[in-house]
DNA sequence: GATACCATCTTGGGATACCAAACTGGTATC
DNA sequence: GATACCAGTTTGGTATCCCAAGATGGTATC
């Protein structure tokens, strides 16, 4: 794998995993030593990321990508568009072993699991109903929405019953699909994204504070 | 404005106005004379026309993304679920102001205008319409899926009928907007979609052998 | 005549050197 | 004391050089 692949895809994962601060500024120099290649491939993983808009330019400069506040309604918003629409197709499309193996995929998540393997999980769930509607373009919608909101979910303080809700959520949506009720699953997608935007934002109103502390850039207001 | 700049701008302009060919290979070192930069701006600007998905990479080497036939289907299905939200939402909030200011869109176009002009304001619609819906996401999505299109949209040979047909669905939808009929909205705007699918994916068919000869790669099959 | 092999060339990947613009800190002037 | 200005430093933008891998074409061998 190139050089430039390896930087891409370390810089990310320290980007949504919250090593690297939002908002925090980036020096090319700086990545150059931090990955040990020269500046070519790191600029060339920067121009990547800032397509995943996980990056930014702030003036001529780099910055990781601040989590504001307003994208999280609106993500919500458009993420009923395309995932109604996807879980609608799913019901058509879908067959019965491609449903059991994203069911295999919450079950796989043990209630002790670490909370990385809850949040994974939580993420790939909606990309694998998507990819049951085989619409490449559906999928990778859901993907890059799920990719934006990968931060904030990360810092939500889950409860463990939140996490329950959310799971029951998931495995209603399942049986619809198995079931073919396109009305019903579309409508149970919807009131789950609006269920998790409201916890999204509750929690990040409430911790904003004490996270711009930690130096989480968390702009605007819902 | 930055070369890296120009040269995105100037290529990608090259490729959605076909001057060159959909599957054709590019050098670096061709762009490199091409625009008369050195390679560090031309790869910066081919990263991001990957990311934009005009540009592939074939193994090693750079091409122009091919038009693939199976894609347009795919971007139809896309289109309905992302258009019909936007003009729900557009019809929930967007001014009169607003909705005027895209009717004059329309009117701007006069029967003899040039076919750029009827190409770029067939594509702007679209686009414009999402906007009315106020949510950034739908607007990309939208923008994106107009971009996937604008070549193959090139490419259809346009009797003046069909043109008329697919401007009196544009006025429909306008008016069903300003109405605020937002079920009759929706089905209009994927009535719409539907139909330019369809028409797409005939005259592609059609003129495929001829297309072909003229260099130009259409790949996959509907 | 076909095929396997080798020299050569092309091409993208990466490293580095240089430049210009922006920022920083300090100083001198009002 | 405030402000305007200047030198030094930092940083991204660009050009260019080197390298390894892959494509090419020619030749020798069977």
């Amino acid at each position: 794998m190139s050089q430039m692949q390896q930087i891409h895809d370390q810089l990310r994962e320290m980007i949504l995993s919250l090593e690297v601060a939002p908002g925090e500024r980036l020096t090319e120099r700086w990545l150059e030593g931090r990955f040990g290649g020269s500046r070519t491939p790191v600029r060339a993983a920067l121009v990547r990321l800032e397509a995943e808009e996980l990056v930014r330019r702030d003036g001529r400069n780099w910055m990781v990508a601040p989590i504001e506040l307003g994208e999280i309604a609106a993500l919500a918003e458009f993420r009923e568009a395309v995932e109604s629409s996807a879980v609608r197709l799913a019901c058509e499309r879908a067959s019965e072993v491609d449903i059991d193996a994203v069911t295999e995929l919450l079950d796989a998540c043990e209630p002790d699991a670490p909370r990385e393997e809850w949040h994974r999980v939580g993420t790939d769930f909606h990309v694998e109903v998507a990819r049951l509607s085989g619409n490449e373009f559906l999928i990778k919608a859901v993907a890059g929405a799920m990719t934006r909101l990968s931060r904030a979910r990360w810092l939500e303080l889950r409860t463990e019953q939140s996490r329950d809700h959310a799971w029951a959520e998931h495995r209603l949506l399942l049986d619809l699909i198995r079931r073919r009720e396109a009305d019903a699953a579309a409508q149970a997608i919807c009131e789950h994204i609006r269920d998790t935007r409201d916890r999204l934002l509750t929690s990040l109103e409430e911790d904003r504070r004490s996270l711009r502390a930690r130096g989480f850039a968390i702009v605007g207001k819902a």
